[in-house]
DNA sequence: TGACAAACGCAACTCAGTTGCGTTAGAGTA
DNA sequence: TACTCTAACGCAACTGAGTTGCGTTTGTCA
């Protein structure tokens, strides 16, 4: 079974219907590797002559983030961005100059470690982390 | 020579004057140890009958943060925060159910290296990173 | 194919942060 | 101490991302 297809029966087992506007919504996170704000899907929504309200774009964006479609990333801004969340975990790269987002990956073990010692110690549960690079790109510095 | 002291020599050599309002604020981030957003300076600035204009708070953060003696932090909702810069480098833990934040120190060494090798295999100038772990405190969990 | 809930659009709103512009007040100089 | 220059400040109006209420449309299942 492919990604997409593994996408549709997740939406089925909480009930959530197939519409035209809510499959193009996530076959443009399928096109885009990096993480899209709600302009940047309205804008592509728009191109393939699928516009929808904003409402419905920020509302199908929560819907998607709650049942674990997408993910929520923050880069820096004060916007809310989004990527598909069956990807691979990984962490970014973001350029202050251009603004450019490139994927990293990255060995964790050290990190995960850290995150035991610090759940023994501060009695605190972690249930995820964010770790993104700021600095200047191959083309900027 | 102490922190006051360092950080009012730093305002000089930037040509910066220092008015009543900029040191309450300053003391205001030498009084909490948790990051500050723009609203939670207000309120502490009128608590101590300092009340300023937002249009003051927000250009004023963004100047200390622009000569370095404050840097931006993102928790994961739509505000901005600042906190001393000149504070040991270290990292927060975020509860997403009542929303405290503590500092937590780490031993860096692994994601240094794992800065080093990015540089070198992306050619990307790694100049800062923000690493957040977000969870459940103690209280909450 | 009818009914019901999910999905959707629209307009008005909220909230964090920004801009333009006129006034006030530190701080160096005479 | 008074003068001057410019940083600092306040105010009102604005912007941009995201939210809410409510009425209409449309999938889906019996």
């Amino acid at each position: 079974m492919g990604y997409e297809e593994e996408i549709f029966t997740v939406l089925k087992t909480h009930h959530l219907r197939l519409t035209k506007t809510r499959k193009a919504l996530i076959e443009v996170f399928f096109r885009y590797e990096v993480p899209l704000s709600a302009q940047d899907i309205s804008r592509e929504l728009s191109k393939i002559q699928r516009a929808v309200n904003k409402t419905t774009v920020y509302r199908e964006l929560e819907r998607l983030r709650e049942i674990g479609i997408i993910g929520a990333v923050q880069l820096g801004d004060r916007k809310q961005y989004y990527e598909l969340a069956l990807r691979r975990h990984h962490h970014h790269l973001i350029c202050l100059r251009c603004a450019v987002v490139e994927d990293i990956d990255m060995d964790e073990r050290a990190l995960l470690g850290q995150e035991k010692r610090i759940q023994g110690e501060k009695h605190f549960t972690i249930l995820r982390h964010s770790l993104e690079f700021f600095g200047l790109c191959k083309m900027c510095s």
